[in-house]
RNA sequence: GGCGGGUUCGUCUAAUGGUCAGGACAAGAGGCUUUCAAUCUCUGAAUGUUGGGUUCAACUCCCACACCCGUCACCA
């Protein structure tokens, strides 16, 4: 299976933004061809005049980049199997149908695009359970077809399937999947316009560029076959294919557009770190070894083994997902998290005069998403209005009352805290504590309402009175017990 | 409809003839705690509510049936 070197390549279409479910194939590619010791090859399919959008090429770039699946050959970074886009291939591809044609494999095909049409509709009113197209070129003869290439009548250039017998075609997934031929149509490798098909396309390519292993979508199961017809009549070696099923929105649905967050760029606006996003989807479909689930990409390489692979559709979970990010955004190294939480926290907060780093710690392990963290520090910058309900608590039993006596309390003890760090809020809070006989709870639960106006906060009291600062802890403070008498 | 594929807790999945069918997310209960956060502990939850067969033994192999997905384009 891995006699020579391997190379894998990521095929997209420039139609448009990137969905969960192509970067997922992408994730496997580029894993295998790592995992492996081979090249990462990246194709771009625009052989669909009709469908191209502009600037599509550039979020495939964009998006790969971003999620570190870095290409060894492409159109950007070039490599000696280039050009690396189809529509530039274009004379290639004529050039191996006509060698096929000559080869009597193929033929070229005048029929209208109308009479087509005509003929699946009759074959529908028939109930025939087969729609295909009836050869009727197959066996033009050599005079009529010159003359007709002469006079300039558009065509398309058909192979010639075998009309008996079956065909076998092998997935390391599925293994063998045998098919009748005759119910293979002759397909069109090259249309009028001149382009090839896509499936004629990735043929020629894939062998060309000399790609070991084809991961695509499970959608191309059925058509595969075909493909190895084309290979047998080039002669050529077929590579191994592995079809990886599809992300569904629910039992009956794919995930997909209609659904609104079937992109990548969906998911990282919602506040997804990406290597998560890439754990999470590299999940749907496949299965580590062990009970670690939690993998950078570089992790992947290295745990990934094809075994894993599943067969069935995969329901995606943003639930899941969810928790995967928050797993990863908890791993991070402080710094690394607070380069990443910093443009979030500026969204809401304007002030630099407090203490990130406690800020960070106390926000770290309570983030699932990074678009949280705006709202959970927007009571930084200005304490907002809040009803003294807030000091109600069952657990610690405090009300409005036990809350002013509370404050009351503490305003002095902090004041008389000269160096400002948790560490030495936190001893002074809990001697005058200790000294007094009370519960923790009926200081501190005050404290943190009085600091925040917010039932929930990034840390308790004594984290966002070091946050805070002094000056504005004390004149906090001095709002609350205001506000309770 | 023909053809191809699939089917284990609600979800992602593990177990490729022998495990009390395991883990994670979610759910529920509880502990701790300065929060409804974080963390810890515990609980419930599945082999297609099908039917046959092979076997000492079936989630696993075979045949039906059911359901779901895909495909049948001058789209990829």
């Amino acid at each position: 299976m891995f006699d020579k070197k391997v190379r894998t390549r990521f095929a997209p279409s420039p139609t448009g933004f990137m969905h969960i479910g192509n970067l997922r194939t992408a994730v496997f590619t580029y894993i295998i061809a790592r995992k492996y010791g081979g090249d990462f090859i990246l194709r771009i399919e625009d052989t669909d005049l009709e469908r191209y959008v502009e600037g599509a090429v550039d979020k495939i770039y964009e998006t790969l980049r971003v999620c570190g699946l870095n290409w060894d050959e492409g159109p950007d970074v070039g490599g000696e199997f280039g050009p690396y886009i189809q529509s530039e291939r274009k004379d290639i591809y004529i050039r191996y149908a006509e060698q096929l044609v000559r080869d009597g494999k193929a033929y070229y095909c005048f029929c209208t695009k109308e009479r087509i049409d005509r003929l699946h509709e009759e074959q529908a009113a028939a109930n025939l359970s087969l729609r295909t197209y009836d050869r009727h070129c197959r066996d033009l003869p050599e005079e009529e077809v010159k003359a007709n290439l002469e006079k300039g009548i558009p065509y398309v250039i058909r192979q010639k399937m075998p009309t008996e017998g079956t065909t076998t075609f092998h997935d390391i997934l599925y293994g063998d999947i045998v098919v009748d031929n005759t119910i293979l149509d002759d397909q069109i490798l090259i249309k009028a316009d001149g382009m090839p098909t896509y499936n004629f396309a990735n043929v020629i390519d894939d062998h060309l560029m000399g790609i070991t292993h084809v991961v695509r979508g499970n959608e191309y199961l059925s058509s595969a076959p075909k493909y190895n017809l084309l290979y047998e009549a080039f002669g050529w070696d077929v590579p191994e294919y592995i079809h990886v099923e599809h992300i569904m929105r629910d039992a009956t649905h794919k995930l997909s557009k209609r659904d609104g967050d079937a992109y990548f760029g969906d998911f990282v606006e919602k506040g997804f770190y990406v290597p998560a996003i890439i754990n999470y989807i590299a999940l749907l479909g496949w299965a580590p070894k062990g009970e670690n689930e939690i993998f950078t990409l570089d992790e992947l390489v290295n745990e990934f083994d094809i075994s894993g692979l599943s067969k069935s559709p995969a329901i995606f979970d943003i639930q899941k997902m969810t928790a995967i990010n928050a797993e990863h955004l908890r791993r991070l190294p402080h710094d690394e998290f607070k380069k990443i939480a910093m443009p979030f926290i500026k969204k809401t907060c304007s002030r630099d005069d407090i203490d990130f780093d406690v800020l960070i710690n106390a926000l770290q392990p309570r983030t699932e998403l990074l678009t949280e963290i705006s709202e959970k520090v927007d009571f930084i910058d200005a304490l907002p209005e809040y009803s003294n309900d807030l000091y109600f608590n069952k657990k610690m039993k405090t009300n409005p009352e036990t809350a002013a006596e509370a404050l009351a309390i503490i305003k002095p003890v902090l004041e008389g805290v000269s160096e400002w760090n948790e560490e030495n809020i936190h001893s002074a809070l809990f001697a005058e504590i200790e000294k007094r006989g009370v519960k923790n709870g009926f200081m501190l639960w005050p404290l943190r309402v009085a600091l925040s106006g917010k039932p929930l906060t990034p840390g308790g009291g004594i984290e966002l009175a070091a946050i805070l600062g002094k000056a504005e802890t004390l004149s906090r403070i001095d709002k609350g017990i205001a506000q309770l008498s």
